[in-house]
DNA sequence: GACTCGTGGGA
DNA sequence: TTCCCAAGAGT
């Protein structure tokens, strides 16, 4: 198959998305390149709802990649607020210096030159070329995998890692014309995310369940290997979150006693601090204290 | 490939 | 309450 190929799939999901999209900030027809951007960092790994008010926040701040280039790093961090993986807030800035260093001020529309930036991978550069400059690429999410899986593959979950398979399958299913493609990409994932969910899928609501072969098999539950269940409470990553919540919340520098007084485990802790100094993530200062880089 | 890295909302 | 997880990237 091609992508000449005409598939049950597309034109129904396109139709669908025509009709039922939610009107996005970062996908409005002003929306620039950069705001895609830091909309696709805030994405990873963290839903639409809690993303919206960061970043209407960032772009109002920081309108253009410079102006979040000429900030302290740490100002990106504290901006994060609560989203989650902060080392995006320290990547982000990091793209945005080296969008103003290399790139002009322009976010780049070249896949590879995406690809280059912190924090980028496949799934960020793909995104950002389709969505922001209109290309033709392959955009392989958790929402397309989980899509995809279930109508074309017949199972409920795709496998833990990205087959050859499954992007040869992706492509094949693009269409050929750029827009559409970008259109076609941004629509399956919006399927993924509002009706082929991953718990209840709303199958009733679904412009491709008269073509999809999990509903076809009878929708079999998925029987794969376990997928690892996510603990949080009394890990490292918790540790680390309540470490940063400190420095957040406070402006300036804070004694060591703060950070202390924010989780009981002394190893634990001691562990988290220094994983965050690695990180880049907090600075110590020669007085001893500690900050936001 | 397997791990690590935050957070909070919904069922 | 407990569990699952939400537009991934880097090591």
């Amino acid at each position: 198959m091609g992508p000449t190929m005409t598939s049950p799939l597309v034109d129904p999901i396109l139709h669908w998305y025509d009709e039922h999209a939610r009107d996005l900030p970062w996908r409005r027809p002003e929306a620039s390149p950069w705001s895609v951007l830091v909309s696709e960092f805030m994405l990873q790994q963290t839903p639409v709802v809690r993303v919206l008010p960061i970043h209407e926040a960032w772009l109002t701040r920081w309108p253009t990649p410079a102006a979040l280039a000429a900030e302290a790093s740490g100002e990106a961090v504290r901006a994060w607020g609560r989203l989650g993986y902060p080392r995006r807030a320290l990547r982000l800035h990091a793209a945005a210096t080296a969008i103003t260093e290399e790139h002009g001020g322009e976010v780049p529309s070249e896949y590879d030159d995406l690809l280059a930036l912190p924090g980028v991978g496949d799934y960020t550069a793909a995104a950002v070329a389709a969505f922001a400059y209109g290309r033709r690429q392959v955009v392989l999410d958790t929402n397309v995998r989980r899509v995809l899986a279930r109508t074309v593959s017949g199972v409920e979950f795709p496998s833990r890692s990205v087959t050859r398979a499954e992007r040869d399958l992706a492509a094949d299913l693009l269409p050929a014309d750029p827009p559409t493609a970008a259109t076609w990409s941004v629509a399956v994932m919006e399927l993924g995310a509002l009706v082929c969910t991953a718990d209840r899928p709303r199958c009733g609501g679904c412009p491709v369940a008269a073509a999809c072969a999990w509903q076809a098999a009878g929708a079999p539950a998925y029987d794969g290997p376990p997928r690892p269940v996510q603990t949080y409470a009394g890990t490292d990553r918790q540790c680390r979150g309540r470490l940063l919540a400190v420095l957040r919340d406070t402006p300036g520098a804070v004694t060591r006693d703060r950070l202390d007084a924010a989780w009981d485990d002394v190893p634990q802790r001691e562990r988290a601090l220094a994983s965050l100094l690695a990180d880049g993530l907090v600075v110590r200062h020669d007085d001893g204290r500690y900050a936001l880089p």
